[in-house]
DNA sequence: CAATAAACGAGACGGTACGTCGAGTCTTCCT
DNA sequence: AGGAAGACTCGACGTACCGTCTCGTTTATTG
């Protein structure tokens, strides 16, 4: 599987003419940016101050990087570690998992980091991408996986809207850090866990159940239409 | 009562000796603002543009707000949320009225001004307060809205954590709004509203299921602790 | 003897219908603004500051004055003295009194005021033309006087350019001070006196000699053509 | 031999470490500055504007001098003072040669920069150099060629204080135009001349003459015009 | 082993926006 | 109506970063 990253520019280029891209350099520009990420944040970190931090000059994290976005995302891709795939036997089990792992030092920083990138994505289609790459979608099949492993086991129904499922977790997550600016804490992560994600996986019907009440029935009619998520 | 925003300067000054700050210009000053912000971004959006959009100057933009953010925020204060509260005497009527909601054109420039406005709210608790109070707030008091009546008709259970359930589909929302960089469709409300929020309200059983295997009791028990939202 | 300034507004205006211009405000911001330019010059010397010496509002000031160059001449104004006009009885006893008189601190506080006011010169003919009658003048007609008294007493010939004459120790002290940025210091004024001045006044011929070599016929035939000054 | 300026910053810097300032830079600033003075003046005259003109950028400007005055001090430097050397044999000829040089539109440039440049002269030492050394001791110097080819052939008698001497004609000229805010024209010029340099330059005795003789008889022939001084 | 191609540090370049300051004017309240 | 206070528009100031570029120098590859 190739180029994992698609911010630095020439990825897998091969052979070279002249001199290659020296790697140190790479280290020590990942390492003063995410110095002065954790110093002075996003916003008030400058390329200049890579630079000078990292006794370099502008043209060699332009030659890297096409702008601050990407350098921070790629320094910062270099921190993860492997998403976590839990595997206890039991969804619940599972899930808990996660909601421990939301809370930790590796996703707080990650949600500091998300934080001060959510503006650039109004712009930017391609950081976007990236972002959704690197920093959302690891967690999203994490669930994904969880919730695959629930459907074998028979705790899950099979015929859940997975895309949308694995994304209610994260997106209620997401929500609630941008607006306490703070990583949610496990209480929040296990309540979202016990009154929405279990609730919505175990349902007995389908995700629209049958009708318990004179409405139910248009709802189950309306709820025939499937949609893939974009 | 305490003065509701602290980003104004002297709000509550009372006597003044000299000229007082005129209304005028403050109303311009918040117009301008708000069209730019939908217009351009928050990123974007520059001191001066305000300044030359209200014909006014810098000046008198410095000697009100200390900064960019301060200006929005309380530009955005001037916004009313005018919720829609729909009623048509079902719960899914009502969900469905939301979900066309969303996707107007009222919901259009919210879109924009909270795209451009994310960005800022990594480093700005009283934007993001009033971020909240502005933008979000209005539409989870209307899901609010929604479900009580819900739970007054009896279509929704009383014991349904109400904080949470009203914040899953904006959060949604939000998410694909920030990863797909434009305004979620009305099929993309309609497959929410169906496939996640009407099982969710009216799962038959509690948020947390009658355990239906080893785990669940742990799972009950967990869940006998009830967070609210901060 | 009319109005003495021209740089007052409404200096005659006579009769007022409402309250008349406070004169101890007058004399405050005069003040105010004499020390001021003693303490920081000319330049540095704002509107504003002198107001808040004077424990005034600017418009106060802008009533009286259009502006700062003519509030800086007008309290200037009222620092000078009377211009010596000395009556020693003899040409250069005049003169050297005039000399000394030259180097005093009266004249030094003028050196300043003039250097600081010549930048507003370029652009405000309004201005020179007060700057004229009050601070270039009264030397000048302290030299006329000088100058009538010795033609009188027959030390000086009646047919000389007087108008020219009178300028041309003014002129080189003016010179000198801009050159120098510095007042001239008497040893100077008197070498102005004895090798220009004196020469001047005194030469036996008009101010075009008789010639008295081969050449002096060109220059008599040159200098038969006589201008206007404009 | 030190820097002669020490305007610019690093004058003598040598070796560069990174990209040297470009003189091209330097050569299109200088020349906007000058243009700029000339028609608008030293008061007007804004950084920005220099940075339109030479399509250059505020940073650049800022990057060799420390401010406005230090810049246009450079920029005179630049000027090379080409003072006209009249040799017409004789000391009326080569008079009348400058007189009329006086009034062409070399030295109407000349007198837009110096009335432009006054008002600075009071703060600046360094200004004052330059501006002495560019625009005026060209000139001076001029005279003071023609008065010493004038000793040399034995039309202006040895003693005379020069130094004073070639002053007089420039002082005289200077002060006609900050008095009338315009160059003086070449009828005041030859006035200047005809009463004043020619008069001073060949009187019989030294420049002070024993003071207490009635000489001024036979004067009367020239002086028949009279001029007023505007 | 040269030649050469490219990366490197340094930093100048044209831009754009910043936040401050002074000017001259205007408005409000007080006396 | 005058005066104090101070907000108003206007426009220049000097600074800070941006992303690009041009220097000389160093370092790998290639012929």
């Amino acid at each position: 599987m190739p180029a994992p990253t698609m911010t630095r520019k020439a990825e897998g280029a091969g052979q070279h003419r002249g001199r290659a891209l020296d790697p140190h350099r790479d280290a020590a520009l990942r390492e003063a940016t995410i110095e002065l990420l954790a110093e002075i944040g996003y916003d008030r970190l400058t390329i200049d101050a890579v630079a000078a931090r990292a006794r370099s000059s502008k043209a060699t994290i332009y030659r890297r990087w096409p702008g601050k976005a990407e350098l921070v995302v790629d320094a910062l891709h270099g921190l993860k570690g492997a998403p976590l795939l839990p595997d206890t036997g039991s969804l619940l089990g599972d899930l808990e998992c996660i909601a421990r792992g939301s809370a930790s030092a590796d996703n707080l920083l990650d949600a500091q980091l998300m934080m001060g990138l959510v503006s650039a994505l109004t712009r930017d289609a391609e950081l976007r991408r990236v972002f959704r790459e690197r920093l959302i979608d690891p967690h999203t099949e994490s669930l994904r996986h969880v919730f695959e492993h629930a459907v074998a086991r028979g705790e899950v129904a099979a015929d859940r809207n997975l895309d949308l499922l694995v994304s209610v977790y994260p997106a209620l997550m997401l929500r609630k850090l941008l607006m306490s600016g703070e990583m949610p804490d496990a209480h929040f992560a296990q309540q979202v866990i016990n009154d929405v994600i279990v609730p919505l996986a175990t349902t007995p019907d389908g995700p629209s159940p049958a009708p318990t009440n004179k409405l139910g029935r248009a709802v189950a009619r309306r709820s025939v239409v499937r949609h893939q998520e974009s």
